[in-house]
DNA sequence: CACAATTAAATTTTACACAATTTAATTGTG
DNA sequence: CACAATTAAATTGTGTAAAATTTAATTGTG
C-alpha cells in the first residue's frame, strides 16, 4: 500500500524544489549586475527588442500587471527603463531600455555559462531536462 | 551567433514557467480544501508524522523559519495544527496536526490523481521528468 | 453619435520566499 | 561555574506572485 500523499511520491515537490534551487544559484550572480531573477527575466526580453509594452512583456513570461507594474518600477529607479505613455493608446505603457540598461547586457553575458557551471551537470542532461520540460509546458490546452 | 542572453536559449526559463503553471494546476483543487500550495506540502508532511518541530518541516522542505512561521500561524488559524514550546528546549516550537488536521487528509487523497489528469501528459512522460530533476537536484555538493 | 463592452495598467490584498537581525535558550570549554 | 559560541524561532525588510477591483481609454454596435 503505498500512499500517494507521501511528499516524495510527490510529482511536483521536486520541480518546485529545483526551480527554488536554480534561483538561488542565480542570486550571487545576478546580485553582482545588481539584478534579481524576474527582472533578470525581463531585462533578457528588453536587451531582445528595445522597447515593449507591458502586456507584451508579461505575455512573453507569464506575468500580469500586479508583478510587473513594481517591478518595472524598480527598474526605473535603478535608470536600467524608461516608462512612458503611449500617445495612439493612453492605456498602454511603453517601457524602453535606457543607455544603461542595453549597456548591462554586456555585464551580462558571462551568465549562461556560469551558471552550466554552477549546476553542475552535463550539457546532455540539462539538454534532455529543458527538452521534457518544454514538451510538457506544451502539452497543455 | 547564437545570443546565449536569449530567453529561449535560457534553461532555467522553462522550469520556472513550469513551476509556476504546477502551481495553477494545483490551485483550484488546492481551494477546494482550503490550503495553498506551501501550505499542503506543510501538510503532507505532518500527514507522514503526525508532530514534528518547525526546524524539522524546515529542512524537509527548504523553508526557513521566515516562511514557516507565519504560515505555520496561517494553518493554526485555520485549526488545522497546534503550535507548542517544548518543555525540553524551550527554543524548539513543536507542530502538531489537530483532529481536523488529521482529517483533512481524506479530502486530499483524490489530489495527486487530479492533479496528473489536470497536466495532461503521459506517465512515462512524468516519471522521466521526475527521475531527471531528482538527479540533477542531487548532483549538487 | 451614444453607450455598453472591452482592454491596459494600476492598485489592493493575501501569501510566499529569503536575507539579515534580534531574542531567548542551550551547550561547550576553560 | 562563567561566558562565549551556537542554535531555534521570530521579526523586519524587500521583492515577487496572483486574484480581485478600480480607473481610464478605446472600440464596436445600434
Amino acid at each position: 500500500m503505498d500512499d500517494k500523499l507521501k511528499i516524495n511520491q510527490q510529482l511536483c515537490f521536486p520541480i518546485y524544489l529545483l526551480a527554488k534551487d536554480i534561483i538561488a544559484l542565480y542570486r550571487p550572480l545576478l546580485n553582482a549586475i545588481g539584478l534579481t531573477y524576474p527582472q533578470y527575466l525581463v531585462m533578457l526580453v528588453l536587451w531582445e527588442n528595445h522597447s515593449q509594452t507591458v502586456n507584451t512583456i508579461g505575455k512573453k513570461l507569464s506575468l500580469d500587471s500586479g508583478t510587473l507594474t513594481p517591478l518595472l518600477k524598480r527598474l526605473q529607479q535603478k535608470e536600467l527603463v524608461i516608462r512612458t505613455r503611449s500617445s495612439e493608446d493612453e492605456r498602454v505603457v511603453n517601457i524602453t531600455l535606457t543607455n544603461k540598461g542595453a549597456l548591462l547586457k554586456n555585464n551580462a553575458q558571462c551568465i549562461p555559462e556560469q551558471m552550466v557551471e554552477a549546476m553542475n551537470v552535463s550539457i546532455e542532461d540539462l539538454t534532455s531536462l529543458k527538452e521534457l520540460v518544454i514538451k510538457i509546458l506544451n502539452s497543455k490546452k
